[in-house]
DNA sequence: AAGTGGTCTAGACCACTGC
DNA sequence: CAGTGGTCTAGACCACTTA
């Protein structure tokens, strides 16, 4: 015989009076001291249920101020067409494009441009060997000042030697602009979708909170000729970022 | 000043020791007494330590046994062709096609098959007004017994009424062979993929560990004259799943 | 200054595992 | 039975926010 533990209670009441609307989005739960009181329990135990539904993603303690209701960010859709050409053709990378289609204002840190080795993801995919030379672009894509995606570029070195990719903007309508302009027209892509928690540097890099996961896409871009010209790794906020794909089946 | 505190730096000593491999896949930790005596503070802090790696999900606590690191299970890749013909054709059901096609053994309980009222979302996504009827079949998919998916599938009453959709099994070649016969032929579809933290009950019917995020997929089905005819809800464990989409650009 | 969450201590007892 | 994690207590001090 073992009873649900008290800090487990608790979180159940708690959380039911989420789901039901008790305490809507952006409220202020009872402080932890308040809680332990009316329910009879050291500080300590009332805490741990609000970690309960802290890494259920439910609630934010704001420190000094109190326990919050998470809120629910906009959401950034990523459209399956996000890399049609009718964007690029309007001067706009695909990120841009998506953001400024919510009418949010689109913002974009490159982060770092530098030559490197490629690690044994990105060569399988790039067809080149573990420790090829490629160029990697970092960079933060903030949506209203907001960081919402982080993305890493890998490209093969056959490509970026020579080329505008060491320059922040190399062209005005985003990196896939100059990819065409240097004979490689995006023509198919295939990405990995996955999820996880986030690293401690990602969760800093993207103001993340605790029970927020990251999705993680692994893309690959082929131009025409059904060579690997790109591969970028996106690490994208759960809470503020949905992918949409539409296909045909055949 | 501020020095970070102890509890975060054990953490960060141990996840150290996990990512260059010191503590490797399935490694027991130190108990949090033995971290405690080590690092010379009090067990709560040793064990604040654990539940900060186990929210990142690289450790799992088994009561009374110790702490160990996170073993990567193997991963269900779902394949952007999973809904292709040939797998119907060969009288596969899009799951079992995938989990067979990766040597492992599939299995699939109906958990319920009722009718009800349609959701909102459910609604819009089948040209429905919200609370019209619908047939849903709510499903628990598992490669070599362990459960990997949650799928509800919405079917239209239409489309339902008088169909063997109210039997476990339709057709051999799953539920989207049925579709077939009663007129509805895939001919696209349309996702939505998001992440976040499972409820208790996910995490209670899928065997979550904290820290495990899960992958959720609103799916639409057309036919060959443009109508939805199904919409499915997929709740994916993000340790044991992938999604793989490929596509053309124009 | 008062109230909040963040961290920590030094204990205690319980539930579970494995020898 | 010894060792482990799970829960809890009753206190303490710190860091931060708000008024």
């Amino acid at each position: 015989m073992s009873e649900t533990p008290a800090s487990r209670r608790i979180a159940d009441m708690l959380r039911e009076a989420i789901v039901n609307g008790t305490f809507g989005p952006g409220a202020k739960l009872p402080s932890e001291r308040e809680l332990a009181r009316s329910y009879g329990t050291a500080r300590n135990t009332a805490r741990q249920a609000i970690a309960i539904l802290q890494a259920e993603g439910l609630v934010e303690p704001e420190h000094g101020r109190g326990v919050y209701v998470r809120r629910r960010p906009p959401l950034l859709r990523l459209s399956h067409d996000r890399y049609s050409r009718r964007h690029r053709e309007a001067g706009k990378a695909p990120f841009r494009a998506e953001v400024e289609a919510q009418g949010r204002k689109a913002r974009v840190e490159v982060t770092s441009i530098a030559p490197g080795p490629a690690p044994g993801w990105v060569a399988s995919r790039l067809g080149l060997a573990a420790g090829d030379r490629v160029l990697l672009r970092r960079n933060l894509y903030l949506a209203d000042d907001e960081p919402v995606q982080l993305a890493d570029t890998y490209i093969p070195w056959a490509i970026a030697e020579g080329s505008r990719f060491f320059e922040e903007l190399p062209e005005a309508g985003g990196i896939f602009a100059h990819f065409e302009r240097l004979g490689h027209q995006l023509t198919r892509f295939y990405e990995d979708v996955g999820a996880r928690m986030p690293s401690p540097d990602e969760a800093k890099s993207l103001y993340l909170g605790r029970g927020v996961p990251v999705i993680e896409v692994f893309h690959t871009s082929f131009d025409q000729d059904g060579t690997a010209f790109e591969v970028t790794h996106f690490v994208l906020p759960a809470d503020r970022n949905v992918l949409t794909f539409e296909l045909p089946v055949s």
